[in-house]
DNA sequence: GCCGTTTTCGGCCCGACTGTTTTCAGTCG
């Protein structure tokens, strides 16, 4: 029972409660509860066998709710859910996940024409029926076909470096229109979540109406779902959405701390508000009718009696109460990395040569990096065996020679086998200045085993780095079941350091993961695990992570100095 | 259903846009 599927009931229960018009504040304890546990890194299966009080412990789960988790990881259901199912068909929450329709509709559409399916749905619609439904008419019914098409390409989640690329021209283009003075992209991107379900593009202006002319006649633009005089929503050719607010500048503090969020840190945010008689919207802080606050962000925060929090930290995870006592941490920034510990070349499945990649890192102003091609276990890769490495460590010799300003260091990115031994021999393995180890193969070993696998390659004496640890390709491949926990409590007695591995797809560890690691006190390393020179600028992404797992320049191993690093690895 | 420097009851963030309405409900973020 993952935290996902715990989550999952809680947002169906949350759902059905919806439909069947309970109390908003129930729904949105549950709606609360679920993303509390989905952003979690420790399995609440676990908590719920270990220490169920812990689970109380949690936001917006209180004692009800923790003996409901208790009995989902028991049982595998919810007593609950079930009665809920049994008044209302569960499949009409299907429906709800259309554009257009939430519970209401949903609700009045089953009541009226007996419609409980998407199928059924699309049937009705396509037959002209919709709109015989009270409160529904052409245009809904229209909104509605459309939605059934494009379900899935709605709520796809794109890669934090694809939203890169998306928004780069995107602002090009919008810096045309008259009369900008600020603009940024907010939400989730401002955020530097691994993936965003959509952009919220802020713009600070006196007379919003030419940016919003401009905005909807952006060429990629495939639908306007939206347009108002202050905000406007279209979808592009890619199926991702974007949303434009535009406010006056007076107010684009207050308006980008509200559109970056998170939703939860928001709620946090006006609720500490509220206790010095202060109302926030997105147009400024507010005593009465008038406003004492919101031209900046800092001005917002002060408000409220707390610093400027940066945005990676606004999920409200612990940030207002570090705020308020002092304690957020200085986060690191890209700034801050003086090496490259992961990157691959020729010799392996790499594009660049060992000259090519160390003088790219030189000109990235590092003081090191490490050449980490594949052992021969990963034979896609064209792994090297013994012979292999030592041609590529006379190479490595030789660009020592030859490039000045920079160290390389012997590296290799060894497999772990399937028992948790190394795929490398004792010989080559003591000719290395850093030990990477990571996991290839065999992924769907049941978690126990799996901790097992990695647990005995921590073990070994000569293990610096473990390398992507859960393995995870957003959108393509979830994550290994491993016991995070396990793994970051081995780490620490074997000062292992835990990689958060760059690569826009991989980002691995996760955020929460690289805060658990960060709060038990073991040290990270940022890599890219670059296959082409260029991939080396993929380290902006690592850091991202870092920082929304809370890490400061001091938790992260290759901040240091190469002989701050080697005293590390040292020891 | 949660929660507490207004503390065990009575609150709970706040506003924009659409479509279908005769003044606003529903949905969305």
């Amino acid at each position: 029972m993952e935290n996902i599927d715990v989550a999952r009931v809680f947002n169906e229960v949350a759902d059905l409660l919806e439909i069947q018009g309970a109390n908003t504040f129930r729904i949105r304890a549950y709606r609360s509860a679920a993303r509390t546990i989905e952003t979690l890194a420790t399995p609440v299966a676990t908590l719920a066998r270990t220490s169920p009080e812990a689970l109380e412990e949690l936001p917006g789960i209180g004692a009800d709710l923790a003996s409901k988790i208790v009995a989902i990881v028991r049982t595998g259901r919810l007593p609950l859910l079930a009665e809920l199912t049994r008044r209302t068909p569960a499949t009409l929450t299907a429906l709800m996940r259309i554009p257009g329709l939430g519970p209401k509709r949903a609700k009045r559409i089953y009541e009226t024409l007996g419609v409980r399916t998407l199928p059924q749905l699309e049937k009705a619609a396509r037959a002209g029926r919709l709109r015989d439904v009270k409160g529904l008419g052409p245009a809904l019914e229209r909104t509605i076909l459309r939605g059934l098409g494009q379900d899935k390409a709605h709520t796809a989640r794109v890669k934090l470096s694809d939203a890169d690329a998306y928004v780069r021209p995107l602002l090009e283009y919008l810096r045309q229109a008259p009369g900008i003075r600020s603009m940024e992209v907010a939400g989730s991107y401002r955020r530097r979540r691994d993936t965003v379900g959509d952009l919220d593009l802020l713009v600070g202006a006196a007379r919003p109406a030419p940016i919003a002319e401009r905005f909807v006649g952006y060429p990629d633009v495939r639908q306007v779902l939206a347009r108002g005089d202050t905000r406007c929503s279209v979808v592009l050719r890619s199926g991702l959405q974007v949303d434009l607010r535009i406010v006056p500048p007076a107010s684009y503090g207050a308006a980008l701390d509200y559109f970056t969020g998170s939703k939860a840190h928001n709620i946090a945010v006006r609720r500490l508000a509220l206790k010095r008689h202060l109302k926030i919207n997105e147009y400024g802080v507010f005593r009465g009718r008038q406003q004492v606050a919101g031209r900046t962000e800092a001005e917002v925060f002060r408000s409220v009696g707390l610093p400027w929090i940066p945005p990676e930290l606004r999920e409200d995870r612990g940030e207002i109460d570090a705020a308020r006592a002092g304690t957020l941490p200085r986060l690191i920034a890209v700034e801050d990395i003086r090496g490259d510990l992961q990157m691959h070349t020729v010799h392996t499945d790499g594009h660049n040569t060992v000259a090519e990649m160390a003088a790219a890192c030189r000109d990235r102003g590092y003081e090191y990096l490490a050449i980490t091609d594949h052992t021969q276990a990963v034979r896609v890769a064209g792994g090297l065996a013994r012979a292999g490495f030592r041609t590529l460590f006379r190479e490595i010799d030789r660009a020592r020679r030859e490039l000045s300003g920079i160290a390389i260091l012997k590296s290799a990115e060894i497999d772990i086998l399937d028992d948790g031994s190394l795929d490398m021999d004792e010989n080559t393995l003591a000719e290395l200045d850093v030990v990477l180890v990571s996991v290839h193969s065999k992924f769907n070993l049941p978690a126990a085993a799996m901790t097992r696998r990695i647990v005995r390659a921590l073990r070994h004496p000569r293990v610096h780095i473990l390398g992507h640890p859960t393995g995870r390709l957003i959108g393509r491949r979830e994550p290994y079941p491993v016991d995070m926990a396990e793994i970051v409590k081995v780490a620490r007695e074997e000062g292992v350091l835990l990689e958060i591995n760059a690569q826009p797809e991989r980002l691995d560890l996760t955020d929460t993961h690289a805060r658990l690691a960060r709060d038990a006190g073991v040290k990270l390393v940022i890599s890219t695990d670059a296959h082409r020179v260029e991939e080396l600028d993929f380290m902006r992404y690592g850091v991202d992570q870092a920082r929304r797992g809370w890490c400061a320049a001091k938790d992260v191993a290759n901040t240091r100095h190469l002989a701050g690093l080697r005293r590390l690895l040292r020891s």
